[in-house]
DNA sequence: AGTGCGGCCTGTCCGC
DNA sequence: TGCGGACAGGCCGCAC
């Protein structure tokens, strides 16, 4: 599942071989994503020029001079650059195919994911304007936690998967957070003290840099045809752990349901 | 306004 | 071995 390290990940990787390249078609495979892909979608980017290849939390926005096309992986997506006459399979949506005879295949089993075109400057798109502050960047630090939170009686877990909060903390991430900061995801996210909330800005930003970081040296090929995705599986310190044993202190990890997701951490460690 | 949850999908896993 | 059903998971959009 595509967290923000991979988002971030699959830009590094297409990157180089996108910008200043222009569109020569679009191919819609299957439309059925999250929305619809749109028809006109296709002569609004066609012979446009990527000038611009960006993240927004988990969305990837690559720019043109006429509008930008907004691509998210939903929860099984994954883009990959292929020759265009790659034999297309299952499950392959959506092809970019530029002038140079690359193309930039979107793959989405599950159909969670989306891509979709604006004409306006994106951060003003629908999806993208309640978003909060980037994890990565400076706004988002202690203050900004600790003045958000007051108030709440959200659990802490829910309340930094919120994406008006913070942008791009996926299930996998916050319980790794949170172990790391060494706070109990069902705590109230108003009764946390900023002394606390320091930490955590810092254990969010240490977990999803540390799987970028990791992204960056484990990661296949994005240009080969074989194989994986490219996804990469950190090593997780309480995520998909349940009744294992803690990798600080060795007591038997715990699974609980928070919002509907399944949330780790450890009794001992978590307070 | 804050909060919780339904729904979209299919590969994988589990039990019979 | 084959089959059916439960489940995971991002996140919008609605209901309260």
């Amino acid at each position: 599942m595509p967290e923000l390290p991979e988002v971030e990940t699959t830009r590094r990787g297409i990157s180089p071989h996108l910008l200043n390249q222009s569109v020569q078609q679009v191919i819609i495979r299957n439309r059925n994503l999250r929305w619809p892909i749109s028809r006109q979608l296709a002569n609004d980017i066609k012979d446009q020029t990527i000038t611009s290849i960006e993240r927004r939390g988990k969305y990837l926005l690559l720019g043109t001079d006429k509008g930008t096309l907004i691509i998210h992986l939903g929860m099984s997506g994954s883009l990959r650059i292929l020759p265009c006459d790659e034999e297309v399979k299952k499950h392959d949506h959506f092809d970019l195919q530029m002038k140079n005879g690359q193309c930039l295949r979107l793959h989405d089993p599950r159909r969670f994911g989306a891509v979709l075109w604006t004409r306006k400057s994106p951060e003003t798109h629908k999806l993208l304007s309640a978003l909060g502050p980037e994890p990565l960047s400076e706004q988002f630090n202690t203050e900004y936690l600790f003045n958000r939170s007051r108030q709440r009686k959200q659990v802490i877990k829910t309340f930094i998967m919120d994406s008006k909060i913070v942008t791009g903390v996926g299930n996998i991430y916050a319980s790794e957070a949170l172990f790391l900061a060494g706070i109990h995801p069902k705590h109230a996210a108003g009764r946390i003290s900023q002394t606390r909330y320091a930490k955590l800005a810092e254990s969010i930003k240490t977990v999803l840099e540390a799987a970028i970081e990791q992204g960056g040296t484990t990661l296949k090929d994005f240009t080969q045809s074989d194989g994986k995705p490219g996804y990469f599986k950190q090593q997780l310190n309480v995520y998909g752990r349940a009744d294992e044993s803690c990798t600080s202190c060795g007591t038997k990890i715990k699974q609980l349901t928070l919002g509907q997701r399944a949330s780790y951490f450890c009794p001992h460690c978590q307070k």
